[in-house]
DNA sequence: ACCTCATATTCGGATAGGCAAATTCATTAA
DNA sequence: TTAATGAATTTGCCTATCCGAATATGAGGT
């Protein structure tokens, strides 16, 4: 095995490892899923108390907790007809901390990058102007 | 005002910069561009190199390219016909890195998460067996 | 068993965003 | 100016993923 290069690579040698990793950043580039996520680094809460802090759809909220849970963001636990979830790895406030830090610094530019969109979502939407 | 709760949010008060923190994530959802700001770490690369090292066309990496500069990932300047991309904040590094380390240790749920894709992209794929 | 409430999953529809190929723009050499 | 080369943009196509609404599943109460 290799003592590690001068510099070396940051990502996983094996496609699938990378493709991990892209998966595991996409979890966080939903708006919703963010403040779900930011909602429950404090306290644990219903599924129902998620659905009434960001307003979307039951379904959807569900399947954004669902998401969440899956990528190791948060965990949960039923407790009678009720699931908790919560943020449980310290790692991951750090992580949006420190991505605070850095967009903080290239908001200007990051705001007119029109490479990502910045669309309200896939769902029922007035017209689109043409 | 308030004097800031317990532990306060972790996030933008308007939408439109939860929306632009997403933006910054998404940003890291693709396995190119991950690949890309990899490359781009050590050194100073021109398009060109950049294209011999993900094997993509041409027209996709720039694209790619284009949207990490826009996010703030990698700075670029011109010399001659050439174009070098790099990443010179040092805090990108530390990001990978602990982004690294949180899914690691959720790997193989991770990798079932079928909330969130693997595809391979929208390109030319060989046939799709029905 | 049956009903109710909370959560999870499925369905149909629409946009975001990835890809290659072709085209255009920019810069330097003849 | 014209040709050559590297990079950026446009075009057409296809999949990922968002949304609400409807439906299904799980747990507790009657």
């Amino acid at each position: 095995m290799e003592v590690s290069g001068p510099v070396g690579s940051l990502l996983p040698s094996e496609n699938s490892g990378i493709e991990l990793i892209a998966k595991f950043f996409r979890a966080l580039g939903d708006p919703t899923r963010l403040r779900l996520l930011d909602f429950l680094l404090d306290d644990a809460r219903t599924v129902g108390d998620c659905v009434a802090r960001v307003g979307l759809s039951q379904g959807r909220v569900s399947a954004h907790l669902a998401c969440l849970s899956d990528c190791g963001y948060v965990s949960s636990h039923r407790e009678g007809r009720f699931v908790y979830y919560q943020v449980t790895d310290p790692r991951v406030a750090s992580l949006i901390a420190l991505v605070r830090l850095i967009a903080a610094d290239n908001s200007a530019a990051l705001a007119h990058c029109v490479r990502i969109d910045s669309a309200t979502g896939g769902g029922v939407r007035p017209v689109a102007p043409r």
